[in-house]
Order: structure tokens, then sequence, then C-alpha cells
DNA sequence: GCGATAAGTTATCGCGGTTAACTTAGCCGA
DNA sequence: TCGGCTAAGTTAACCGCGATAACTTATCGC
């Protein structure tokens, strides 16, 4: 029957960038719907929006383009997350391990979106404006001024906060990876594990 | 014009099989050459093995089989890379950073292999082979046993050699799978900071 | 009211995985 | 030796995907 499906009304001119915002509106609630990377196709995101597919590439040059913008978007909602966590400790180690703490259980939380952000192999032409955007992460400034302090208080061997800061950061990525994309593995309880793999890596340092 | 690619010559009966081998063959050489996951195609396995599209699926249930197949022999090839590395050590906790040195070595000398093998989500029908395949690593079996000496030797507090072992592991994913994913990241010179990582991790158990 | 142009749509391409239905070669028993 | 069973393929096609070229339509400024 061709029944259309419900259209949109067009946007006023210089409105345009309307449409725009619906994509990517449409097009989170999509990944988080379906949990699925695979579900959100071009067409998918236009039948949400009430529009026809050609319409996404009005405002974004290729697929991959409006993936990683709501992946930007993806990383806001991170950064928040990890700071709040961060915020309410006084002892330093105890900050650094509550920030890993908090990157394990987002990352657990919101599976596809953390493979989004981090297991995935990020494309050439992204590279820059990711990077930024890692860096960018207020959570990392403030993982590796917490780890400075820890340097400070002698509660870690001196070296460089930053590389430290990559080592811990590898470290708790590992642990999310790992039990996200092989949750059948016999792992240990998941919360001692947790516990004692922070515990060790801050024992180390 | 339609030029007939070269066609193997058909099986005799009873040996069905060979063309399954040479699929698995092909395939596996395609994954190599083209070190891109997404070229490997089914038509692009039948072209290279010299026979149409569809007789894939007398021997294989769909893609994703064949794929994690191929993923199989890889298993083969990176426990036989570990293990090699492991053998030639006498301290306990040496041997523990050598396996870890050599798995991270492996992971970035081969990214497509290793991103297949352990970075991507394993659907849930693979679940049980997977997980296998990972058990039977005997690369895992060696670093448990390696753990279990450093415990009787002191130089790890006790503690079950197992989690240990489990903890090692993400450590030593997370930093080959972040460098994997996110090569453009202002990582620090990665050889020591490779195994500053290890130290730090050893020191902590 | 009229033309320029922003904001879309229609129609179509090529590629991917996958399936149903057909063909062909070789072995086995009468 | 010949007929048929069946293993080992092929042909033709479907559907969904990302993407593009060419067309339409509504709105705004003059």
């Amino acid at each position: 029957m061709n029944v259309r499906s419900p259209r949109r009304v067009r946007s006023r001119r210089g409105e345009g960038d309307r449409l725009r915002e619906e994509i990517l509106n449409a097009t989170e609630k999509l990944l988080i719907a379906t949990k699925d990377i695979d579900a959100v196709s071009i067409r998918a995101v236009a039948e949400a929006v009430g529009v026809t597919p050609p319409s996404i590439y009005l405002h974004f040059a290729h697929k991959e383009e409006l993936i990683l913008e709501v992946c930007e978007r993806q990383f806001a909602a991170f950064d928040a997350y990890i700071r709040g966590a961060a915020g309410e400790c006084d002892d330093a180690v105890e900050c650094v391990k509550a920030m890993g703490r908090s990157y394990i259980r987002y990352g657990l939380e919101h599976p596809e979106e953390y493979r989004f952000l981090f297991m995935s192999v990020t494309p050439e032409w992204a590279a820059v404006r990711v990077r930024e955007r890692i860096q960018g992460l207020s959570g990392f400034g403030s993982l590796v001024t917490a780890v400075q302090r820890c340097i400070d208080d002698g509660a870690f061997a001196s070296g460089d906060a930053f590389t430290v800061a990559c080592g811990l950061w590898t470290g708790v990525h590992g642990i999310t990876s790992l039990l996200i994309s092989k949750p059948f593995f016999p792992w240990p309880e998941q919360e001692a594990f947790i516990e004692g793999c922070l515990d060790a890596y801050c024992r180390g340092l």
C-alpha cells in the first residue's frame, strides 16, 4: 500500500540544521534502544526521523561521520559520569581507584557505547577528532592530576604522571573490554576481581 | 565478456571436504593479505578459491561460522607464539613478564587477527567454542602455572593463581587493544611504556 | 508574482549475505 | 553396461545496505 510513513514537516528556510539535530537524536536513541550498532542503518535512522534516506546526506558526508558525531556526544556523557565519581574523595589514591571503578562501571552499564568509543579501531580520517576528544576529557585530566597528587604524596613512586595515567587507563580498559567482549569466560567474581586489580595496579606504582 | 574465472576441478565423490579446506586457507590468506576483515567477503573468498559464492554455504552455515573457524586457527598460531617466548626463562617473575611481552608483541604484529580474537564481541552461538579455545590455550595454562610459581616463591602475595592470571591477562590486553584501536593517541614511548606497565603489574601482586 | 535556492524526494547503482532451484559428474547395484 | 541415486557444485534471484544523480517543491527577498 506504500503508506507513506508520517512525514515530518519540512523545515523553514535557514532552519535546515533542525533536521541535523533530529537525525543525531534519532541515531543516539536507536543505538541505545537496539543496543546494536549494526541495527543503526541510514535507512532505519531516516525512517525514525520521518524522512527519506538521501536526506541524511544533506547533513553528513557518510554514515561513519554520523556515527562519529553521536560518539562524540557519548564521550561527553561518559566524561560526566567519571567526573561525578571522582569528586567525592580526599585521599589521592582512593580518588584514582574511584575513577577506575566508575570507568569500569560505565563500560559495563553501557557496553554498546563503550564498544564504540574505545573498542573499535578509529579510522584514519577521524583520528584527529577522536584524539582531541579523548585528550579533552576532563576525566583524563583529572586522572593525571590525581596521579600527580599520589606521586607528590609519596604513594606512587616518582615518575611521569601522564605515563602512569596511561598505564592505569590501559589497565581499566583491559578489564572493561574483556568483560564486555568475553562475558562467557569463567571470570572470578566480578566485584572482588575488579577491586583486586585496582589494588594491585596502585600498589605497584 | 563474462570470462569464467579459472574454475577449479570439482572434487571426487567423498572428497567434498577438500573444498572446505581450500575455503579456509583462502580466507586466512585474504585476511592476512588485505589486513582488513571487511575485505573478506563471501564473494571474494569464492573468487579466490575459484568457485561460486553459494558453494561456500555447502560447508559453512554462514559467514561468521567461516570466520570463526579461521579465528580458531589463529588461536593456535597465537598460542604457539606465546609458548615459544615463555620457555626461555628460569625466574618465575621473568617468565610471567616474558609472556606478557610476547602477548603484546603478537597483538601489535597481527592487529587484524588480534582484533578478531579478542576485541570483537563473541556472538552467543560461538560463546562455548571460543571459551573452550581460550581455556584450552596452553599459553593460558602456562601463565597460571607461572603465576603459581611466583606465589610459591613468595614473589607474589598469596592468592588464587587463576584470578591473578586473569588480572594479568586483562592488563596486557588493555595495553595491546588500546595501542591497536587508538594508535594516534600520544602514547609514551612504546617499549618503555610496556616494560613499565609489566613491572608495575608484577610489583603490585 | 517571480525567480533563486534551501530542503527535501525519486529512482537507481553496486555490493553484500543468503536461498531455492537446477545441473552435472561419478559410483553402485541389477 | 546401464540406469538411477546423490554428492558437488552452478544459476538466478531476493533483500537490505550505503551512496549518488537528478528531479521537485516550498519559501524568501525583491
